[in-house]
DNA sequence: CGTGCGACTGAAAAGGCTTGCAGAATGATC
DNA sequence: GATCATTCTGCAAGCCTTTTCAGTCGCACG
C-alpha cells in the first residue's frame, strides 16, 4: 500500500542503501544520483516509515506531553508552545490528559515511554517518589515543579505572589486571604509557603489561607462564600479560573469587586481579560515555557547537555487591572450596587 | 537498555514465540507456561515495543488529532473527549495544532499519516479538495465539517442558529446581525447561509452579516464597533469567544448588554458563564463529540463499519442566559450607565 | 505395541529501514 | 598501461515483534 524505500530504489534504479543515504546523508552520495533519487522519491510521495527507522536508530522522533487538564487554558497555551517548538525540530508530539489524577499520570508515562524519546510533564500531580520513578524510565522534563536532580523549567512562583501581596498591602489591605489550590499541586504548596512567610515582611498583617479548592471556576464559587465568611478585604486565588469563579460568586452575594473585596488571580490566562472587572494577575509566559521545555528535553535526548539541568525561574510579571482596588474603610456589609466609572483601558490580546 | 521479548524468553526458559503468544493470545498456550511467562514479564517490566509490532501488524495503536488552536477552549474540550475514548480503547493520540492555517494542516497530515492508524480532524480549514486528498492518504474522520463520502461527526449548526434567531425575534428584535467567523471555516459558511435564509421565516426582518472577524476575543473587539455602526439591536457571534469580545467592546463604548444590544454566542464554552452577563449561547456536547469521532474512526480502522459513514447531527441546545433581553424601544444612543437588578440564577459548571 | 491425533512449542521469515563493510568505478599518478 | 587512492554504491546484518509452518510430545485408541 504505502510506498517503501524499496519501491523508490527500484524506480530510481539504485539500491535501497543509496536511497536511504541520498535522503538522510546527502554528502555521502553523488550529487547526480542524489538529485535523481530525491526527485523520484518526491514524485512517488515517499515518506520513510518512522517506526522502522526508530527500530534501528533507537530514536522515535516523538515526544510526549502530559498535562492535568486540556480544558484548562493554561495548559492549552503550554501545549501550543510545546507543539510549535517540537514541530520546528521535526518531532511529533503525543498528548495525554490525566484529569488531574496521579494514577493516570503513571499510566500515561508507562504507555508513552516506549514510543517517545522523552516526555514533558506539566504540573505533575504525583508524589516525588513517583516522579523520580518516571524519570528513571524515560528522559523527563518537568514544567512547573522542582525536584532535585530532575531537569525542570519553573517560574518564579514566590516572586509573583509576593508582588501581588505587596500590591494589595500598598492599597491598604491588612486582612488578606489565599484561596489554595489542589493539595497535590507543587506550585500550590510553594505558594502556600510564600504566603505564610509574607507575614514577616510587614507586621500588623493578618493572613489567612482558605481551602483547598478545585482549580476551576467551580472551586472559585465554593471559595467565594468562604472568603466572605472570613471577613478579609482581599483575596489571592490559586489561579485565574478560581479567581473568576470567586468574582462571580461575590457578585451573586451582592459584593462588589473591587470596592468591597479585591480579587487577584495567577496565570494571566485569556479569561482574565474577558471578564469584568479585568483581573489583576501574575503573567507567566506560558508558550515560551512550553518551547523552553522542549529545548531542554532535546538537549538531553540528543546528548548536548552542556548547560545546567534546570532553567532558572522564568520571570513573571504582575499585571494590575481592575479587580483590585483600595481597601474599603468600613468593609464587611454588602454594599449597595453602584457602577464605577468606566475605565477606558483597552483590553489586551 | 530496555527489556525485550528475547530477554523475557531467556529468563522464562521458553522461545520468544511462546512469550509473544502468552501475552497476546493466552488460549494458544499452556496455562502453566502462560502464567510463568506472564510473571517473569511483569517482574522484568517488559513492555512490547509498539514500533516493532506495528511494523509487522501494520497497525500502530496510535491515532492523530488535528485542531486549529489548542488555546481555544472549544478544541480543548474536544481533545479531552478524543483523549479519553482513545485511552479506553488502548490507543495513544498525537495532537497537532495548526494555528488555523491550511498549510499546517497539510503538513500535520503528512507527518502523522505514517505513524497513526487514522486521524480525527477538527474544523478543517483546508479546501474540500485538500481534505479529500488527506482522506486518500489515511483513514480520516472529520469533526464539524461535512463532505460527501468522508466520514464525519457534525452538529446541527443550522438548528442552533435558528433557535437563537427565533429567541431574539421573540424578544422583539427586528434588526439582527451575524458577526461572521473565518472564511475558511465550514461551519461559518453553513451558519452564514442559514442566517441569510432565516429572513424568509418572518418578513419585516432586517438581517445583516458583518465581518469576517477572527474567532477570538480580539475579533469580537473589532466586531463591536462594526455592530454599533450597523445600528442593530441584537447580534449573534460566530462563537462565544467573539461574543465575549463583543460584549467587552460594547461596554467600553458605553453600551449596555442586553439593555441596548443583545449578544449571543455559539459553543457554550466555559467562559460563557465566566463573564457577566452570562452569555446566551448554543451548547454543543463537545466531549461527547470527541468521543464519538474516535468510535467512528476505530470502526473504520478495525473494519467493523456496519453503520453509515456519518453520525447524524448531534443535538444542540439553546441556552438562554443574561446577555439577551427584550429589544430596546428607542435604541441607538449609548444609554446612561445603569445596573440591572441582580438575577439570582446559579451559574453552571 | 504401533498409529494417529491434539495440544504445545520452536524455528524462521517478514516488515521497512540504517549502516558497517566490501566491492566497483573513476580518476590521477608514475 | 598499470597502480593506487578516492568516491560511490550495493550487500547484508540487525532492530523487535508477530505469525506461519513444521515439529515434538504425550496419550488414547485399536
Amino acid at each position: 500500500m504505502a510506498v517503501t524505500i524499496r519501491d523508490v530504489a527500484k524506480a530510481a534504479g539504485v539500491s535501497i542503501s543509496t536511497v536511504s543515504r541520498a535522503l538522510a546523508a546527502p554528502d555521502k552520495v553523488n550529487e547526480a544520483t542524489r538529485l535523481r533519487v530525491q526527485t523520484t522519491a518526491d514524485a512517488m510521495g515517499y515518506r520513510p516509515n518512522r517506526a522502522a527507522r526508530g527500530l534501528i536508530t533507537g530514536r522515535t522522533g516523538n515526544i510526549g506531553l502530559i498535562v492535568p487538564d486540556l480544558e484548562n487554558p493554561f495548559f492549552g497555551s503550554v501545549s501550543k508552545g510545546v507543539q510549535s517548538r517540537a514541530r520546528e525540530a521535526g518531532y511529533a508530539v503525543f498528548v495525554a490528559d490525566t484529569d488531574e489524577t496521579p494514577a493516570m499520570e503513571a499510566e500515561a508515562v508507562r504507555s508513552l515511554a516506549t514510543q517517545v524519546d522523552g516526555i514533558v510533564m506539566c504540573s505533575a500531580r504525583s508524589s516525588d517518589d513517583a516522579v523520580r520513578r518516571f524519570a528513571g524510565e524515560v528522559p523527563l522534563v518537568l514544567i512547573n515543579r522542582r525536584l532535585e536532580r530532575i531537569p525542570s523549567v519553573t517560574f518564579d512562583n514566590g516572586g509573583g505572589l509576593r508582588a501581588v501581596l505587596r500590591h494589595l498591602v500598598a492599597l491598604g489591605h491588612r486582612r488578606i486571604a489565599y484561596a489554595a489550590g489542589p493539595v497535590t499541586s507543587w506550585s500550590n504548596s510553594e505558594r502556600s509557603q510564600v504566603f505564610a512567610a509574607f507575614g514577616h515582611e510587614s507586621s500588623d498583617l493578618e493572613l489567612v489561607e482558605l481551602g483547598n479548592f478545585a482549580p476551576y471556576f467551580s472551586g472559585g464559587i465554593e471559595a467565594g462564600d468562604v472568603v466572605i465568611a472570613s471577613g478579609v478585604t482581599a483575596v489571592v486565588a490559586f489561579n485565574d479560573l478560581m479567581a473568576v469563579g470567586l468574582v462571580d460568586r461575590l457578585r451573586q452575594r451582592g459584593y462588589s469587586v473591587p470596592d468591597d473585596i479585591s480579587v487577584a488571580g495567577i496565570d494571566n490566562v485569556p479569561v482574565a481579560t474577558h471578564v469584568w472587572p479585568h483581573l489583576t494577575t501574575v503573567d507567566f509566559p506560558r508558550i515560551a515555557i512550553g518551547r523552553a521545555s522542549v529545548d531542554m528535553l532535546l538537549d538531553i535526548v540528543l546528548g548536548r547537555t552542556e548547560h545546567s539541568h534546570r532553567v532558572p525561574d522564568v520571570a513573571v510579571e504582575l499585571v494590575i487591572r481592575q479587580s483590585t482596588g483600595v481597601a474599603p474603610t468600613t468593609a464587611r456589609a454588602p454594599s449597595p450596587h453602584h457602577t464605577r466609572t468606566q475605565p477606558t483601558t483597552a483590553s489586551r490580546q
